[in-house]
DNA sequence: TTGACAATTGAACAACTATTCAATTATACT
DNA sequence: AGTATAATTGAATAGTTGTTCAATTGTCAA
């Protein structure tokens, strides 16, 4: 049997073992919790913000939000790795731009949430 | 003047101005990020799933997720700072439910980007 | 009132994260 | 080749966060 951590007995035993099934797989939810955590931190909020409106070059982002170009390629390689962003090399400059448009719908329906 | 701190000068600046205007007021950006911030946690996520099947009290969701009521209840008060969910005390028991369903569209775009 | 149970709370600890700083890579231009 | 600019990288640090543990509150039933 799975380690049990709980430290106290079911009231309602027969609710559990019907919502049990119905629990979706640990790695979805590790990769659900995982896109909410990238979205969850105001400086990549931004970034996405931003590059919805155009795509930018790392210089352009950095003086756009006031930050260091550190800062900002650091958090754009964030957004990168959970696939938000992508990269266009053009000469010295590295172009960012959002790689769907699933960022904004999300966005939507979050403030919907907010804004009620 | 604002403190400058980005180290760079701007490839773009007509491009930046343009945009600059419209990236929104900084409280909204801090409220998204912290919206997202709450759901960007796997226990938070797994407790706002079990709750989409049914409202459920403490004791059974620390069960169902095989955690500590005490790990559950501490999550389940983040969750209720940020008005995800709901609690009514019934006797000993304290149950708790979704406070509407705009949580469960952001799962949905959030998957469309997953799945995708 | 006493005992048992459900839930909450606060403190402590370990794990994680965002920014800074310094150094490095890569490209363009003379 | 040599210099300047754009971007990336790694290490360090300060701040944040999730779980555990122990103690407490609130409710029911005998």
């Amino acid at each position: 049997m799975e380690n049990r951590k709980s430290d106290c007995d079911a009231i309602n035993i027969d609710l559990i073992n019907k919502i049990k099934p119905n629990m979706p797989d640990m790695n979805l939810l590790y990769e659900l919790s995982d896109f909410f955590k990238v979205m969850g931190d105001s400086t990549r909020i931004q970034l996405l913000w931003a590059l919805e409106e155009s795509e930018m070059c790392v210089g352009d982002l950095a003086v756009l939000l006031n930050m260091t170009k550190s800062a900002v390629s650091h958090q754009l390689k964030v957004l990168r790795a959970a696939k938000l962003v992508r990269a266009k090399k053009v000469g010295k400059n590295v172009y960012y731009a959002l790689s769907d448009n699933h960022v904004k719908t999300v966005f939507e329906k979050a403030l919907e949430h907010i804004c009620e």
